[in-house]
RNA sequence: UGACCUAUGGUGUAACUGGCAACACGUCUGAUUUUGGUUCAGAAGAGUCUAGGUUCGAGCCCUAGUAGGUCAACCA
């Protein structure tokens, strides 16, 4: 998984129980339950279990975890399988809980008959009186001694839909005396009358987490069975019901999930940002998701980099997202097209260069690839460039232009400010430039050397276009540490809107798939939005920026 | 007040299972550069939560603390 790093502690494990000759290959598993989109956690949890079963030889299966029918949809299925697919993972079997339905329901019958679980008519509320707290022990059910007989007819009487929901529970038979509450006779089957996304009417009771997941996963013959670390407590009853049913011994690893700064992790809360419209959708470009990152312009590659950068351990980390950006970076800056767009334009007119002509000049599209080509950029009279790039009191370090300074254009001429032309308030409407024609890119025999090198767009063939520039999501770095409702730390400005950018011709050409990088702006990606009339692009990340960090010095 | 999990530079992970703490990101220098990007060279930054103990030797083992986290949903 890590080249120069050791392996981590499930590396170790699963190498181990292949030498000993335990396992003489391995199955994984990825379980989402389809009830909301999968995010960068998930996506850490993929490449960890898929990355593993590729590994060491051995294969992944993706289960649905689908035993709560009044929360989850066929929606969900779609965009995780999609998710997974585009992350660049292949399952071996496509499974459902839901498959095995009636293979629990033969199950608990076994337990019934083995005396270790009961039909229990206690009220929710009564339940959790029974459970006691994790420093008293709880109270037996006044329904816990039920015979077998009755128990068996009570449950397929639950089964039948005799009841309402909530009338009666199956619990299993442990202790309540338990130190790990998880053992106090926990619930195996609720009934709901609800209507399920595969199974339909079929069911009325419907099995837990803890009475599904462990035989799901010996069923399938799983042997690492991994999970995050709030299902420590669930392992005992994970084995417990292995052990009584007598089932494949599928071993439940536990490892810390994945926590970034500004963000929230929890599908919770990015539903309440959803359903409160506090962003745009699930795929909004600021999200998490993998939809959002992929919106915005995140690459496969990138994602699987930061995953393995980040590592596995059993400890709370909270990851900067500056790690994230690095691999985003490191990714784009190999493959993406090298485009100039100018966001904030001011307007330069070249006073010694002829009015109404066009000369097409040579930009390479990458030049970290040396197959890459290059397209043709019109230069002309008029330009903009970047308001930013401009100061008429600049400070010593700053190798822009300014009044009597000169600068290269990117791809063309050097040119040099000879006058700054203002309205009546005194703004600054555009800038009188002259260009020293022996400068041109390629045949430069002016012997001039600049400093600095700005990116242009010439006037009359402009391309307005849409930019959206994003910034975090929250303030706060560790948003579930902050004080109050989490939505009181969303940052008000994550979401800037450029309605009128200017980009060099060539951009009409954009599709969607491909990446590409403002020069000296970042990286941005086409969004959906577009029409034929109006491209909009998101700003994937900018780039690294020397200046703005001097700059503030 | 119980049980369980965790504790290594700013962040995240390593350390051949007891042999003088490494890698990445970040930070700071400098070089190169027609992107203040990339690339390259280098530096600073922890003595491994604390206190004991075992040992020739402990980040790794033991004990006791401390701190953080988890557990009392008919959620997963």
């Amino acid at each position: 998984m890590s080249d120069n790093k050791g392996p981590n502690f499930l590396e170790e494990i699963v190498a181990n129980d292949l030498k000993t000759g335990k396992y003489k290959s391995i199955v994984t598993r990825f379980p989402p339950e389809p009830n909301g989109y999968l995010h960068i956690g998930h996506a850490k949890s993929i490449c960890l279990n898929f990355g593993l079963s590729q590994e060491f030889g051995g294969y992944t299966n993706l289960r649905f975890d689908d035993t709560n029918p009044t929360t989850e949809d066929t929606e969900y299925v779609q965009s995780i399988k999609n998710d997974i697919r585009w992350l660049g993972f292949n399952w071996q079997h496509e499974l459902y809980a839901s498959d095995y339905f009636q293979q629990l329901y033969d199950w608990a019958v076994v337990l019934i008959r083995k005396g270790l679980a009961y039909v229990d008519d206690s009220t929710s509320e009564e339940i959790a009186a029974q459970k006691g707290t994790p420093t008293r022990s709880g109270t037996n059910s006044p329904f816990r001694d039920r015979s077998v007989e009755e128990n068996l007819r009570l449950f397929q009487e639950m089964k039948e839909g005799k009841y309402r929901d909530g009338e009666k529970v199956l619990r299993a038979k442990i202790d309540m005396a338990h130190q790990n509450m998880h053992m106090r006779d926990p619930l195996m089957y609720r009934i709901k009358h609800a209507h399920h996304h595969r199974t339909g009417d079929t069911w009325c009771v419907y099995p837990m987490y803890d009475f599904a997941h462990g035989q799901s996963d010996a069923i399938e013959n799983v042997t690492h069975s991994i999970c995050t670390l709030e299902f420590i407590p669930h392992r005992d009853l994970y084995y417990w019901f292995i052990e009584q049913l007598g089932i494949f011994p599928s071993q439940q690893y536990e490892f810390a999930r994945l926590n970034l700064s500004y963000t929230v992790m929890s599908k919770r809360k990015l539903l309440q940002l959803v359903n409160g419209r506090y962003v745009s959708g699930w795929d909004d470009p600021r999200m998490p998701t993998i939809s959002a990152l992929r919106r915005r312009g995140y690459t496969p590659e990138s994602i699987r980099d930061f995953c393995e950068r980040i590592g596995v351990a059993r400890r709370e980390n909270l990851i900067d997202v500056g790690l994230l950006e690095f691999s985003v970076r490191d990714h784009l800056n190999k493959v993406a097209q090298r485009r100039m767009v100018v966001l904030d334009p001011l307007k330069v007119v070249l006073t010694n260069y002829p009015e109404g002509e066009v000369e097409m000049l040579p930009g390479e599209d990458n030049p970290e690839d040396a197959n890459s080509g290059s397209r043709d950029i019109p230069f002309s009279r008029e330009l903009y460039i970047e308001q930013e790039d401009f100061m008429e009191n600049a400070p010593k370090k700053f190798f822009r232009l300014a009044p009597g300074q000169m600068v290269r254009l990117k791809h063309a001429y050097i040119i040099k400010c000879e006058e700054v032309v203002k309205d009546a308030q005194g703004n600054i409407t555009e800038l009188h430039c002259t260009y020293v024609p022996e400068s041109r890119s390629g045949s430069d025999t002016s012997g001039i050397n600049v400093k600095g090198t700005l990116h242009w767009v010439s006037a009359a063939q402009a391309l307005p276009i849409e930019v959206r520039l994003y910034d975090r999501l929250f303030m706060h770095e560790d948003v579930a540490d902050a004080e109050g409702d989490f939505k009181e730390h969303l940052n008000p400005d994550s979401l800037q809107v450029i309605e009128t950018a200017y980009a060099e011709p060539a951009l009409k050409e954009a599709t969607l798939e491909e990446r590409y990088q403002f020069l000296r702006k970042g990286y941005f990606t086409l969004d959906p939005d577009s029409t034929a009339d109006k491209l909009v692009f998101n700003r994937t990340v900018g780039l690294r920026d020397m200046w703005a960090k001097e700059s503030k010095k």
